[in-house]
DNA sequence: TCAAAAATCACCCGTTTGGGTGATACCCCA
DNA sequence: TGGGGTATCACCCAAACGGGTGATTTTTGA
């Protein structure tokens, strides 16, 4: 028996999958969640074989969730399932710890299939999704940003001039400026307004639209 | 028995959808469609009292869907359930025909709710889209960007400084930043970092990541 | 038709930014 | 034990930026 958390911050499609994974005799959803939080709890809590996870979440996106859950267990598989087949998730997805990504376009009979290969240790990864990983392999960037450097970035995007941010975090500008140096670096950018981009392009920085 | 055509591109959600509307006794699913085209001749032919169509399909948007449809007969009740609320979507969808309309973030209970309201003759918004109409409506007078000013932001957006955007444009930085000033007031933000950031999370500005 | 908006540019001026080149101190891990 | 990354700060400087004020021409709309 597959043991299976699902999740995805819109219930018609959560539970329209519980429902329809319900067929499947071999297989039993233990836990569903509808944000990132939730996620990390249930999986946590009950240690399934594979989870589904939308990727866009909210609170916490599907990549962090990823993160905290194998910080503590490594034997839960990930199978991510997003309408986005953008190539800038693929890779963060599966460095983050994914095994799977199909998109939600695939039929009911691929996913089942996926899950199955999945909890039998194999790595279902969609045609059109490996052809995007190998086109975006050869420009892999992966530096990571500090802890402090995503401080910094977030209040970046929220506007901030470097004394404002300065004021926020209790820092000098110095040193505001120093991390944004850095920061620029790594996401390999000339000026603020394009590491704004960036970050809320690829994602990196979770859009907050409370305005 | 309400008579019901389920129209979405992902198998994952229009089967989870027919699965889950299975379960209400009063209702029947007798037909779907993954394309704008096939639903137009699934409602057609069903004549269904309710059709859950999802806007954003392939070959024949939602709204297409709708026109084509109510040319040639009027008593099929249209609920538009889609990802989106941007306000964008909402008026046109309404004029085109629409009675309802539900994001894909609504509960199962709403959902079956709203079939029923539809089917009665009702007209559920659900209170954020309302909202949102309400908010476009008065909000419809402020501050849209003028072509020129869409220009410049793209490119902004871009990342590109003054300079590049005078080059791009065939203009003087002068010019630029005349029309930065406008943006910046029209959009109510005080750098260009902050205007990048409400472009994007806005949808302004297009996400576009093809680098 | 006539005013309002949009689009184009110029000049000034103070502030912010980004890029250097340093320094100190901490922690991890090899 | 020592190197590498992180975090903290300082100083300098040129370039870019943002806010004014004001001008002309074209387009638009009431």
């Amino acid at each position: 028996m597959i043991r299976l958390v699902v999740v995805d911050d819109h219930p018609v499609v959560r539970h329209g999958l519980v429902s329809m994974l319900s067929y499947e005799s071999d297989m039993q959803v233990v836990g569903e969640a509808g944000d990132g939080a939730e996620a990390v709890r249930v999986i946590l809590e009950q240690q399934p074989d594979v989870v589904l996870l939308d990727l866009r979440l909210p609170q916490l996106s599907g990549i962090e969730v990823m993160k905290q859950v194998r910080a503590k267990q490594t034997d839960t598989r990930f199978l991510v399932l997003t309408t986005y087949d953008a190539d800038e998730y693929i890779v963060p997805a599966l460095s983050a710890g994914a095994q799977g990504y199909l998109l939600k376009d695939t039929t009911p009979e691929e996913l089942t299939r996926a899950i199955r290969a999945l909890a039998a240790g194999g790595s279902p990864l969609e045609p059109a999704v490996a052809a995007k990983l190998l086109t975006s392999m050869k420009e892999s960037d992966d530096d990571e940003l500090s802890a402090r450097e995503m401080d910094v970035l977030k209040l970046l995007v929220a506007g901030a001039s470097n004394k404002m941010i300065a004021a926020q975090l209790n820092l000098s500008e110095n040193t505001v400026k120093s991390h944004l140096s850095h920061i620029f670096s790594k996401l390999q950018v000339q000026s603020r307004a394009e590491a704004v981009a960036v970050a809320l392009q690829r994602g990196i920085v979770p859009m907050d639209r409370s305005t």
